[in-house]
This record gives structure tokens, C-alpha cells and sequence, in this order.
RNA sequence: GGGCCCCUAGCUCAGUGGUAGAGCACGUGACUUUUAAUCACGGUGUCCUGGGUUCGAUCCCCAGGGGGCCCA
């Protein structure tokens, strides 16, 4: 198959599963009987001491005797070998134990198999439970199947797998290796499993909407391209699944979630992936601020079941998920922000006119393309200036309605829409609003969108007929919101870029 | 897209304009309660790729590839 030479560990791998075939043992046997995961027996037996352990070993099966013998499977992690007898260390991914080989307690057979295993080959091993002089708990095998053979050298267990580019192309063997990258993924998911379960006790529907879609819509982003053959048409991948969520709302659903891939193309970096995954859920008669207070109850309870607490670590920073989360209004926190910049205090009407944030935007070094309005501007002073502070969980609401085309706006002021943005340890992690329901202002909106891709904008959002449409049928008043649940997780595992909370982040192929 | 940094043994890393090193891992031998087992001996290799400078390049220069961080 390959014409590249195999290392000399390679060889000697393969060399010991030939031997393994000319004892007649099937290298890769179909099945194994479990009795107990290492996990499991470390955590009925971890505490347990020699003497206890000794007597649960003497009594027969029907008194509680099978306890200590035990019968379970797993990777070998490491191998001492003292010619005679040797000591393995198994492990199931979650937990480790050792196992004892001695010549004279095992058969002929398996004590030839237990001579020819190398770093990383998978066993299942069956024995009675017992403590090594030094108090290491231990399987004394009795005996040994062989589960299939690790063919390429893992890396070295002292220092585990630094190489990130390794780490993320082969998670496998981050995983094999570093405790930690595992620790991450399991917090990863129950923060899924706890988002579901906090929405679906509130009745909230989970649901499932197209990720093609003809009209990429529901957020500013440019989208990737496919094809679908048989209906030679254009679709895109979703950027957001909002628009067909609140179809949903139209047809009655008055709470509604996803938790699902998102797809922008768009730059990576620590913070962003090209597939990334967002909890967007809505909720009929509710507005913004009843959408921040189900967040604020949200992110605690999700804090808590997947990591026991609300109190984090993240890089240098303590960060409390405790509620109330700070409020700061955007054009308050730029014009602030900006104030203390410049040494010089900015009155609120600056950030109003075009003119005048425009100038202040250029006072502040910030560049501004021509065609750029008021409201983008001061949201781009908002950006530059304030977003890295936020660190502690701070709702940033009140948008400019130009950067908003889906919100409803604020009953006395058309330039500003009912909408938040929820940062935490200097990212956006949530994006929420009060749903704009009236077709006719949306179709103003999405016009205005689409004099902004006219003029070269290739994130503004396109024209939805259908979404319009719907519209016209009677959508409820609702809030909604949009949660990144990798950033999320960030958050929660302490890691500083995103690709260490996604399995497979997108690599160039080498 | 721009700036800075990295790429050497399976892994973690040193290093040098003159045929390339350590620890772990690996091999051989010894050892029937070890645990980063120990002891003795042994071999690790496209120094990311291509080109240039040079008597000679893993090292210096140029281009390319991949990755990381920061900025946009």
C-alpha cells in the first residue's frame, strides 16, 4: 500500500501482531463482554482497602464474592515488564487501573499474548480485584483477550501531545493522550444536554430547520455556496436558522428552539470557526428584557450542570455567571468609552448624527467607508473600543436600528431597535431581540439591506419574499435569542481559542 | 489580507556553516507486587519543500507549504 518506510517501531508492532496470528489468536475479534468499565470499577472500588477487597474476594458469587473479581476492557496506557510478571495500565478513556500479570496465574496462552503487547494495544482482561504493596488498586488477571492492536507508536505519556496542529487534526490521539482535551468534550456536551433540558421545562419545541437554504438569511454574514444537482439550483448554507424558526412562530409555535451548525465564510481565528454551533430559541409575547432574564437564568443553570459551579476561571480573569448581569446600553458605553479616549467629554447627540460620529470615529483612528450610516459607525466604535472589557457577563443593548434589519424598533425612537448582545471574557456570546413583526417595515428593512449590497456590502442581508410572506399571515410579538454554544463552552473549560472546544476545527489539508 | 513566531527521531525538545543530540518511547538481556520501575547494551532521522549563496547548508538568503499568536 505505502511505499514510505515504516519506522522500526512500526515493524516491530506488526511484527508482534504476525506472532499473535501464528498462535492462531483473531487480532480483531468481534466482541468482549464488559462486566464493568474501568470507570465504573474505580469508582465502586477506588475507596475500598486491601482487607476489604481481600474479604469480598472470599466469599462466593451468591454472597457478593463476583464483586472482586471483575471483567473489563480498555487501552494499555503504559507496560512494566519484569520478565515473569508484569503490571499494564488499562484505561477507558475516563479512568485508569492497573493489571497484574503473573506467568503462574494466567494460562500458557494468554500468558504469550500478555508477551507480545505493545503501548496503546487494546485488551480485555478478567481477575480479581486487589491492592499491590504499593497500595495500588489492581486486576490480578487471570485471564487475557486480545482486542486489537495499535499499529503506529502514541505519543509519550509524560508530556502528553503539545503539537496543537496535531491535536486538532488527529483529536484521536489528544484525546489517547490528554486527559483534559476528553474533560472538555464531556463538559461540551452536557452543556447541550442542560440547555435542552432548562428550554424543554420552560415548553419550549426542539426543532429542526433546513441548514440549505435557497436565501441565506438571519444574520449579517457572507454565506457558503452548494448545488443541488437533480434541481440544478443554488442553495447556500445556513448562516442563521432565525428566519425559518420564526416561520415557526407564525404557525403557532409559541416557544421554539434549535441547537444546531451554523456556516459563515468568513475568517477564522480564536474566536471564530467557519461550522460553529448556536442555540437560537423564540418565545411568543415576550420582548427583549423578558429575554434577557430567561438568559440570565439560563446561563447559570447551564454553568452549574455542566461544571458544578458559576464562579470561573478564564485566562487571568474570575468571572461570576451570578445574576443580574450588568446592563450597559451601546451608545452609552461608545460615547463613554470614547470620552475617556479622547480626555474630552462626548455628548450623547454625537453619536446620532452621521456627520458627528463620523468625526469622532476619525478623532479615535477608527476608519469608516463612505456608505457607512450613523448607527453602523457608533456600533463600530461600540466594538473597537468597549467589547474587550466586557469580562464579566454585560448585556450591551440597544442597537442602532441599521445594523438591526430584524428587530423591532423602540416605540419612541425609530433609530434604535429593542436589542441586546451578551458578552462575557470579552466576547459576544449572545445576540437577542424583540422579533420585528410588522411585513412592511421588514420589507423596508431588507431594502435598505439591499442598497447596502449594492453599494458592496457582501454581508448585508437579502431580500426573503417568502419570509415576508409569512409575515403577513400574523407573527406574535416574541423575543428571541441566539446563544454560541462553542463560546459557551470556552467560557466553561477555560480555553482560550475555540478550536480547542471543537473536535475537528477545519484545517487545511496538508 | 498585514505583522511576529514556529516546523529537527514516534512524542517533548536542545543544537551547529564541516557526515545531527537528550529525555521518554523502541530493540536485546536480567528481574514473579512495579508505578515517570530499575540495570546493562543498541539503532533511531527527507532537520517541512524547492531554489540560491558556499568547497560544504538543518543552520545564511529567496520562494512556497503547514501551524500558532496579534491586528484587519
Amino acid at each position: 500500500m505505502s511505499t514510505v518506510q515504516e519506522s522500526d517501531q512500526v515493524v516491530q508492532r506488526r511484527a508482534n501482531l504476525d506472532e499473535l496470528k501464528k498462535l492462531g489468536v483473531d487480532p480483531y475479534p468481534h466482541r468482549f463482554e464488559v462486566g464493568a468499565t474501568i470507570e465504573a470499577i474505580v469508582a465502586e472500588h477506588g475507596a475500598r482497602s486491601a482487607e476489604e477487597l481481600e474479604a469480598l474476594a472470599r466469599r462466593s458469587p451468591g454472597e457478593g464474592g463476583a464483586q472482586a473479581r471483575t471483567r473489563t476492557a480498555g487501552r494499555i496506557l503504559a507496560i512494566r515488564s519484569f520478565g515473569k510478571a508484569s503490571f499494564l495500565v488499562i484505561s477507558d478513556g475516563r479512568a485508569r487501573v492497573q493489571v497484574y500479570i503473573k506467568q503462574d496465574a494466567l494460562s500458557e496462552r494468554d500468558f504469550t499474548i500478555s508477551k507480545l503487547l505493545d503501548f496503546g494495544d487494546w485488551i480485555g482482561v478478567e481477575g480479581r480485584l486487589f491492592r499491590t504493596r504499593t497500595n495500588e488498586l489492581t486486576i490480578w488477571a487471570s485471564t487475557l483477550e486480545f482486542l486489537a492492536k495499535c499499529l503506529l507508536p502514541l505519543p509519550e505519556k509524560w508530556h502528553g501531545l503539545q503539537d496543537v496542529e496535531i491535536r486538532y487534526r488527529q483529536r484521536y490521539l489528544d484525546l489517547v493522550v490528554n486527559p483534559d482535551s476528553r474533560r472538555v468534550f464531556e463538559v461540551r456536551s452536557r452543556v447541550i444536554t442542560a440547555t435542552r433540558e432548562f428550554l424543554i421545562a420552560r415548553g419550549f419545541l426542539e426543532v429542526e430547520t433546513p441548514m440549505m437554504q435557497p436565501i441565506a438569511g438571519g444574520a449579517l454574514a457572507r454565506p457558503f455556496v452548494t448545488h443541488h444537482n437533480a434541481l440544478d439550483m443554488r442553495l447556500y448554507m445556513r448562516v442563521a436558522p432565525e428566519l425559518y424558526l420564526k416561520r415557526l412562530t407564525v404557525g403557532g409555535i409559541e416557544k421554539v428552539f434549535e441547537i444546531n451548525r451554523n456556516f459563515r465564510n468568513e475568517g477564522i481565528s480564536t474566536q471564530h470557526n467557519p461550522e460553529f454551533t448556536m442555540l437560537e430559541f423564540y418565545w411568543a409575547y415576550a420582548d427583549y428584557n423578558d429575554v434577557m432574564t430567561l438568559t440570565e437564568e439560563m446561563l447559570p443553570f447551564v454553568a452549574q450542570k455542566a461544571v458544578g459551579t458559576g464562579e470561573l476561571t478564564f485566562g487571568d480573569h474570575a468571572i461570576s455567571f451570578k445574576p443580574p448581569f450588568r446592563r450597559l446600553s451601546l451608545r452609552e458605553g461608545a460615547r463613554a468609552a470614547a470620552s475617556k479616549r479622547l480626555g474630552v467629554e462626548i455628548a450623547p447627540e454625537a453619536l446620532r448624527s452621521r456627520d458627528a460620529v463620523a468625526a469622532l470615529a476619525s478623532k479615535l483612528g477608527i476608519e469608516v467607508a463612505p456608505g457607512t450610516g450613523a448607527g453602523q459607525i457608533a456600533a463600530e466604535i461600540f466594538d473597537k473600543l468597549c467589547e474587550a472589557d466586557l469580562i464579566q457577563p454585560t448585556f450591551v443593548y440597544d442597537f442602532p436600528t441599521e445594523v438591526s434589519p430584524l428587530s423591532k424598533q423602540k416605540p419612541d425612537d425609530p433609530d434604535t431597535v429593542e436589542r441586546f448582545e451578551l458578552y462575557i471574557g470579552g466576547f459576544e456570546v449572545a445576540n437577542a431581540f424583540s422579533e420585528l413583526n410588522d411585513p412592511a417595515e421588514q420589507r423596508r428593512r431588507f431594502e435598505d439591506q439591499l442598497k447596502r449590497r449594492a453599494g458592496g456590502d457582501e454581508e448585508a442581508h437579502a431580500m426573503d419574499e417568502d419570509y415576508i410572506r409569512a409575515l403577513e399571515f400574523g407573527m406574535p410579538p416574541a423575543g428571541g435569542a441566539g446563544v454560541g454554544i462553542d463560546r459557551l463552552v470556552m467560557l466553561l473549560t477555560n480555553s482560550p481559542s475555540i478550536r480547542d472546544v471543537i473536535l475537528f476545527p477545519l484545517m487545511r489539508p496538508k
